[in-house]
DNA sequence: ACCTGAAGTTAGCCTCTCCTAACTTTTAAG
DNA sequence: CTTAAAAGTTAGGAGAGGCTAACTTCAGGT
């Protein structure tokens, strides 16, 4: 009776109905197989222009059998675009879901950093776990203790609460970062522990400046805080800078 | 190989194998059904002599079919001790796994009391969820920064590392008090949210000082803070307190 | 001691998410 | 333009954890 008057309200006020279907706590709940789908979708999508089954598999560590499987159930409930043999596109609904899902992911990565003296190469795992349960009220909170942060550890955009993703500055490959130039570090677009673990050995974090020395091709050599390494192409590959003119 | 040289080891040192089976990281990972069947048996134990599979049904919102299934299961595990038709009591390693996820229960909701404004009717909800995702990481990072302490919101002690339950204070139930004592409040038993939240909305949490200044058979009358409550029955025994000689 | 109702069990079924194996469609290389 | 490899689909099945309905066992009151 409710849910009848509140459509005829909307209506009547001509207000989107897509307002209500961006409410994530009016969606019907998913699962977190399903919101890890939705959530793989995105991010590969922000990569590549298209989706495969066969990338998402390989993401999700499941056959595309099961992938298959998961995107007509997905379909049906309005959250992905998809016809057999085709690629996969997530509907608006199935986009909010997987930025707030994202933003639960990335604003748990931060507190874990901030708050609890997680090291960037712990916080993934963690915050993997942890994004599937933690309610409306933990995620307002923790957002408003750290100010509404808008990046996370690795450089990554938190979607704000409206579920948008902000700004971030223009941003380079720090392998092409061209010889005696400066440049600070802005993202590491990896999860891998180990490289994380590494790099930070390096004093090489978000916002350390650092200035390419040169380059050959075993890799990119840098100078940071007076030291110089060689970061082999294998991890460089995952650091994207903002060039700076001066040091 | 390594698995077979710490059993080696653990032999010549004649170390129990029982001290692998207490830490749970050691332990095969469960399924969280299976750690809430776990912590309900070991809470139904604490109050009553023998527990029932229709009590633990109950509990657990689920049928009593669903739970003679589960007995199998966990007493396959070496969990729990059952044979058809009698009771069920933990053993010593399902008992170590219901105090571990009692003891994140717990941590949880102190956390959250403490750290991100959670009210005490609105803790054990998350707690409920984030209980069986959290690593070993995260519990020690929040009993930490919290001193470890040991007692929960409600007054319920939170089990230690070595999985002992620290001592409480000797209670008394706030129903037992004779007229004119007085009294503190340690323990409140109840998750319901809206009793815990009418509670507090009369000045009545943890360590709140009271004096009962009458009873009858619709409640006790108490005075907090220069006001005077009526208590019904129904909310009082849920609460436990301390028997102070003054105030 | 018996009977009845409560407690517990069993069998069979459902949904979810994954799997394998065999098949079909698409794509890209020669 | 053909064709083989890659990508995707289908069918059938597993196992986890629920359910209902019908059955068995137990325990308390007369």
């Amino acid at each position: 009776m409710y849910i009848i008057l509140s459509f005829v309200l909307l209506y009547i006020l001509h207000l989107p109905m897509s307002i209500l279907n961006y409410n994530r706590s009016n969606n019907p709940r998913l699962s977190e197989s399903q919101e890890d789908y939705l959530k793989e979708i995105f991010k590969l999508n922000e990569v590549n222009t298209t989706v495969s089954l066969q990338d998402l598999a390989d993401r999700l560590k499941v056959k595309p059998a099961s992938v298959t499987g998961m995107m007509k159930k997905l379909k049906q409930l309005g959250l992905v675009t998809y016809e057999p043999y085709k690629e996969v596109a997530l509907t608006d609904v199935g986009e909010a879901i997987a930025l707030e899902v994202l933003r639960h992911h990335r604003l748990l990565e931060l507190y874990l950093a901030r708050h609890l003296n997680y090291s960037w190469d712990e916080i993934h795992e963690e915050a993997e776990r942890l994004e599937h349960v933690i309610s409306e009220k933990f995620e307002a909170a923790i957002a408003e203790l750290m100010g509404h942060p808008t990046h996370d550890p690795h450089g990554d955009p938190i979607p704000t609460i409206d579920l948008e993703i902000p700004d971030s500055p223009n941003l380079t490959a720090v392998t092409a970062v061209k010889e005696n130039n400066h440049a600070i570090i802005r993202r590491v677009m990896t999860q891998d522990s180990d490289i994380l673990n590494m790099l930070s050995r390096l004093d090489l974090t978000i916002h350390s400046k650092i200035t390419v020395t040169g380059k050959d091709n075993a890799g990119i050599r840098i100078r940071v805080n007076e030291n110089q390494y060689l970061l082999p192409h294998s991890i460089a590959r995952f650091v994207w800078v903002e060039l700076a003119s001066n040091i």
